[in-house]
DNA sequence: GATGAATGAGCCTTCATTCAT
DNA sequence: GATGAATGAAGGCTCATTCAT
């Protein structure tokens, strides 16, 4: 994030930049808390009003909702992606890897409301939230599948793009409801995966 | 069931009811349709224009959404339920059972979009949809279950409810991504029951 | 009622109509009790369904609402007309007589759910409705104040037709409202006609 | 209402509101001319169109049909609670203020076509109406009819809200009936008040 | 004649999105 | 740039009324 955008323009440009930063900042937190208050499909006018702005403002920061789901969860999208190399070093095996990975993966799905709704659905227009959510983390958990493979530990034949459609599956409305545990299910799909 | 379909009653006496019931039968077919294309949130009049009857008739057959969902799936489910002690008897093992049974459960619901995420939803109004699933097939996945516990297969700890969660949200938005093949993830997921 | 129509009509035919009649009783008891209970704006559905008979078997003796309500209500109304020459030969005074006939009006009145609405207002296809009311009515209203006006109990001026619309007013929503009491309030209005 | 009108605001700070409360009155006679041409029930689509403008503008203003009404009639209604008092102080006698009061009530709801209706009606939703116009001018009346009272000049025993009700009641559809005039009666009423 | 199924207009309400200020 | 007012499509639901059986 240091060095994210902003080619050195002139110091009364960059504070133009730096405010607009902050105010995008706003609407981010806002849309995460409304994100969890009430999914990520809350009326645009809930998360303006959350910001304390106008809705105009969201639409100009953010074009589409997508837009704005991405910015909101870039972070810990992120961290994910970063997270799967550095797992694979610091574990006993490949596959104890990707359960801790996959395990981080529903962590983050779990505790928004909604999404992991939303990055199943085919509906129009979240072809680019479905895309960076792809493009950041397949090739990392395709990774982590790879090394278990090479290992020994799991079968082949899974596709990175699969598992993960079926963790996030398995997350969809998992918050709410005490008769299902969300993590236990994707333990047992990771546990299928052994040979 | 006995006398539902009214082959041989009296002439005219059935005559309305004869056509009422061609007409749902129309209504069944549409919404079926229309549930397929559209998924089962599809607005009533979509449904109508379908079935090329008016809203009202809709309504007249169907008060709630959940009425007209049950009534187009509610063979389905019958059959599935039937399935159930009757794959337990013809299979080699229980395990074996449980996984055709499942087999079944995944074939039913794949078709049946948006019918998977409609089930795992906590909607309003959609109680009485709900509950008639889980009435009618967490019985039969728990008589599978126990079984494969019995004989040893698959670990004990996990309810039928659970199992029919995490199956139902493998199978959400499963139809129209060659990528996602959810058949083969609620394999793994079954798979990771064993031993 | 005795005669109230057929022009002696051959065995047959008279059958017939019995049995029409008989018909019309039930649903004009139907709808009174249905008037009662939800106000002479009930849906005709609802009628039908208390008579036990079809909705279109209701349009069939009543084009419209108001031939309903006419019919619903046609002996009370007869009786009340009735009931202003007796009452003005049997009172002590052509004041209290008047005063009895609009206790009887109000009477009438104050347990139809709604008709006294019905009664004021200008919604079209009522005009039947509010003729039939007045050609009945008003002429023995007319007469009770002109007897009272001759007696010299109460003052010239006041058209039938307005005292009765004033009484019917009074009488809207009534019942029900327990802090309200339409009778009381018609006696002030009566009262207020006194010299 | 001291600074109800925002004339003197700061120039630009008050843009908005200006326009919107512009809007506002826009939307308050819209309301006021269909109230008076099709009742206080009109369709929101009819006052929206009257107005120019859309549905939504209007149900941004107002969230329910009674804040509307009560928005359309508030002016007057105060107006007629602020009379009380004064016609008090400036009458000969408490009945003639009483009488002139009941005048300018009868004024107001005589050309509110179906507001009176409405007043009456225990329709769910109107509670709020309801509230508002009780609060505000059954205390006024209650002050009258004691000054009335205690002057001698009429019975006891006529609560204000009984009366108001009469009142309101002899005014339903006064409107556009030329043989019948709510202001005579309600003088009838009045007057039947007298000792 | 009776039936009640079907029709469809009509109303309400919610929001995504645009755009004047 | 920000604002939030306005728009209007969309969808739900309720009957009055017609008409095939």
């Amino acid at each position: 994030m240091v060095n994210d955008s902003d080619e050195g323009a002139g110091p009364a440009a960059r504070s133009k930049r730096a405010d607009a930063r902050r105010n995008e900042k706003t609407l981010l937190d806002a849309a995460a808390a409304v994100f969890v208050a009430s999914g990520v499909e809350a009326p645009v006018r809930d998360i303006a009003a959350e910001a304390g702005v106008g809705m105009g403002t969201i639409y100009r920061h953010f074009p589409t909702r997508a837009d704005l789901i991405i910015a909101v969860y870039r972070h810990q999208v992120e961290a994910l992606a970063e997270a799967g190399p550095t797992l694979l070093d610091t574990s006993e095996t490949p596959y104890a890897a990707l359960g801790k990975w996959v395990d981080l993966f529903v962590g983050f799905l779990v505790t928004k409301h909604g999404l992991a709704a939303v990055l199943q659905t085919d509906n129009a227009g979240f072809d680019t939230l479905h895309a960076y959510f792809l493009d950041r983390l397949v090739p990392v958990c395709t990774h982590l599948l790879d090394a278990a493979v090479a290992s020994g530990e799991i079968r082949s034949g899974f596709a990175a793009y699969e598992v993960m459609r079926g963790v996030g599956n398995l997350c969809i409305g998992a918050e709410g409801d005490s008769r299902y545990d969300a993590r236990r299910l994707v333990g047992l799909l990771i546990a299928g995966l052994r040979r």
